[in-house]
DNA sequence: CTTCCTGCAAAAGTTTTGCATTAAC
DNA sequence: GTTAATGCAAAACTTTTGCAGGAAG
């Protein structure tokens, strides 16, 4: 997580400019969007909450965003895929997501067990002959709002 | 991991049947390829490695394993599905993706995490009233292979 | 004033569906 | 004989791209 000296508006202009790319009104609108959200977004909950963006736009400029190392593309079960600021930004962090309705949220191991994990895993992917890598680890269920509509307590149906 | 009385082909016959499908020869074809291939398979791979089976057929069949509980669709990083067997025909096991060339493996971590992981995400999954939690846990980075191919040990490129 | 961004429309990619025919039970 | 599976083609879907006009540095 990087330091709040610099706001998180900064930080993604610096990353830009490093790409030879600006931070111009939409992008800016991407990441207030994103950062608001707290969690990830696909693309058309993007389009929906902010009608006025063209979806060439958003998919193109969202992109130009993650080549700079500002955002993350993330897939889930789901048909399209969603975006969250950057791990660097915001903290290393898993995903617990709802099969049922999409619904996705942020949440985080204890550094203890997360440091096990990481061992583990590296040695996994030495003896596998890989190279630079990271984990994904997700939490995919029912919600509650979810598991209330399907399936009810009682059965009065 | 299922007891080995029954072979595969024939779990797989009395799943379908229980759902009031039939095991025709496509879709024992299907489960030999994913039993022979031992990691996930795409679509695009499953149709280049067996020209006569039409693509609408292949992911027809597909999705009705998937619904009568024999093989399992999984999302990477590439822009397309892969199918394996389920589970609780293998054993539980997490994935090692290369996000260069797409090349899928199988990996198993020990019982010990395995378990402590269980306990942990099913504390999260209960305070955040999620139900029916399982969990996905991948390794992303590059095969040996890809790493030789971009970042040669010397400089002679 | 040069380079990048925008927005529309059209294309590309994977995945789904309609429908007549064929095969399974 | 009834119901489900097949295979072709066409559609639906997310995502990418070409290009002319506009904005940023």
């Amino acid at each position: 997580m990087i330091g709040s000296a610099r706001s998180i508006h900064d930080e993604a202009a610096v990353r830009l400019h490093g790409t030879g790319q600006r931070y111009t009104e939409q992008r800016r609108r991407l990441i207030e969007i994103l950062s608001r959200a707290g969690s990830p977004m696909s693309i058309p909950e993007i389009l929906r909450c902010r009608r006025g963006l063209p979806q060439s736009s958003v998919y193109r400029n969202l992109a130009d965003l993650e080549t700079a190392g500002v955002v993350r593309r993330i897939v889930t079960d789901e048909e399209f895929g969603r975006y969250e600021l950057n791990e660097d930004l915001t903290g290393h962090h898993h995903h617990l997501f709802c099969a049922v309705c999409g619904r996705t949220s942020d949440v985080r191991l204890g550094p203890h067990l997360e440091e096990q994990l990481d061992a583990a895993l590296d040695t996994i992917a030495r003896e596998a002959g890989f190279a630079d890598v990271r984990h994904r680890l997700d939490l995919i269920g029912t919600c509650a709002d979810c598991a209330r509509r399907f399936e009810p307590t009682d059965a009065t149906g």
